[in-house]
RNA sequence: GGCUGGAUGGCAGAGUGGUUAUGCAGCGGACUGCAACUCCGUGUACGCCGGUUCGAUUCCGACUCCAGCCUCCA
């Protein structure tokens, strides 16, 4: 296997610490507000990846965190008249319920930076010994950056080109410009922990330092998170953690590639998302995620109502070619015995996810698997049903085509007509078929189409899927 | 200004130093009462200019354009 890096910027063949063991930290959510289809691309991006490392046999260890005490949070809770716990519990609980609708499996442990604030303080307390971090007069403790040799090698960053970059913040308390809090003091009135340095909350960086090592050690396999966590937020964390530890923190940083919208980010900043509530109450789920796994996790993707319309389409062609055969367990299992045919698509499947988990090239393969499964459908049933039970397992590694074709199919929009009307229908059409009354079947195809219902006709009689416009 | 990526057929989107990505759409054919589904066939795609090479979309350099980061952001 090999993996793109974002600290050497190349990919590098993939290596754990311990072999057979995957120990991967992402960063998560700050809980302010409903996830958007960045945060979408995030989840579902590790998720593949948690999911494609297992069906290969490594037992991992997926660490998402939480944010849930920051600035926006505060303010957030505040401007809504609500606690600041009952703002993020209710945040929680909604992304895990959009994680849930998406097919994305929970991760393993899910830290929060309010249960961690003595992990935090340690730390703290340790890089303000090593002469790494210092406490200001206002209250506030700072990280010391000039002090880290190696700070800007996860971007490729010298200290004086970003000085001269401009856009820092002028702060009298810093001793330099770039130097980062790591415990922020209380305003009157703010929630707050105690600490050495006074009444204060942690900064942001700070959080993912302590809990990545306290759930996953010093130095761990995995880093990852969305494409504009790269800087400050990971090379800050480096910062604190190699001097903190004295180790190296991370051997494989990958970060996902952006969603945007006509060309430009998504984000909270520019205003410009879309939350992933929204975007399902008008969609399937599952068609979004097919969005998502058909780029590559690093490439952007522009966000369209089009671009569902083309993932659901491509679906339809999946699930079309399960309708009607019946199929055992869908597991990978290593030892079944395998048709030559279905180890072809196998082996091609995994050399595509080994390569950087490259689920493009992954979805064309089963796009072979189909055309191959519905050439023999007819002639060989069995092979195709192989051939069928092959593809769900493989796809289950990309949390796709798990649903029954017939929910899939016949599902995505109200329907004005119930299914026992629509079988009336169809056998209405079968009579007039059966005296040759064609007017009067293609009448009722017509009526039928028109409200998004299209006939299939085969030598088993008609069935029907749902078209959405 | 500094640092990252990227530019592929009508659209989406992989990939490769010389041979079909894949999906959607289009075209021709088979199937069908006609369709739909499915199958078969079908498109001289690789931003621009140079260089290396027997040969470059693929490697190297310049250029143009796009996006991201340098400030909270997934």
């Amino acid at each position: 296997m090999q993996i793109y890096n974002t600290l050497t910027r190349r990919k590098e063949p993939f290596q754990t610490l311990e072999p057979g063991k995957v120990r991967m930290y992402v960063c998560g959510m700050t809980v302010y507000d409903y996830c958007h289809l960045g945060h979408a691309r995030v989840m579902v991006a590790f998720d593949v990846i948690t999911r494609y490392l297992r069906a290969r046999g490594y037992d991992v260890t997926y660490v998402r965190n939480v944010t849930d005490i920051d600035d926006k949070i505060l303010k957030r809770a505040d401007e809504n008249g609500e606690s600041i716990t009952a703002l993020t519990d209710r945040m929680i609980a909604a992304m895990h319920e959009d994680e849930a609708s998406l097919n994305v499996l929970p991760p393993d442990e899910e830290p929060r930076a309010t249960r961690h604030i003595d992990d935090i303080i340690a730390m703290i307390e340790t890089l303000i010994a090593k002469g790494y971090a210092y406490a200001a007069d206002n209250g506030d403790v700072y990280y010391r950056v000039r002090k880290f040799e190696g700070y800007g090698k996860l971007n490729n960053r010298n200290l004086d080109d970003m000085r001269s970059g401009a856009r820092v913040d002028v702060d009298a308390n810093k001793e330099d410009p770039l130097d980062f809090v790591l415990w922020k003091a209380a305003k009157s009135g703010e929630a707050h922990w105690a600490s050495p340095w006074g009444d204060g909350r942690p900064g942001w960086h700070i959080e993912c330092s302590a809990m990545s090592k306290c759930c996953l050690g010093d130095t761990f396999d995995i880093h990852g998170g969305g494409p504009d966590l790269t800087f400050p937020h990971h090379e800050n964390e480096i910062a604190q953690s190699e001097a903190a530890n004295g180790k190296p923190f991370v051997n494989t940083w990958m970060h996902a590639g952006a969603v945007r919208v006509n060309q430009e980010k998504m984000s909270k900043s520019l205003g410009n998302f879309f939350t992933i509530r929204d975007v399902l109450d008008e969609h399937d789920a599952e068609v979004v995620r097919y969005l998502l796994v058909a780029s590559h996790y690093r490439s952007p993707i522009n966000y369209s109502v089009d671009s569902l319309v083309d993932a659901r389409k491509s679906l339809v062609r999946f699930y079309t070619s399960l309708e009607g055969l019946t199929l055992g367990e869908s597991t990978l299992n290593a030892d079944a015995e395998l048709s030559s045919a279905e180890s072809i698509f196998r082996e091609r499947f995994f050399a595509a996810m080994d390569d950087d988990f490259n689920t493009p090239e992954a979805l064309s393969v089963l796009f072979d698997l189909v055309r191959e499964l519905n050439r023999v459908r007819s002639s060989a049933p069995e092979q195709a049903a192989t051939l069928a039970h092959e593809l769900k397992a493989l796809a289950e590694t990309l949390g796709l085509l798990q649903q029954s074709p017939e929910a899939f199919l016949k599902g995505g929009q109200v329907l004005s007509l119930s299914e026992a009307e629509i079988e009336a229908k169809i056998s209405e059409r079968a009579e007039a078929k059966t005296k040759k009354d064609f007017a009067k079947a293609d009448a009722i195809r017509d009526e039928l189409a028109a409200q998004g219902i299209v006939l299939k006709d085969s030598r088993e009689g008609t069935t029907w899927v749902v078209e959405t416009a």
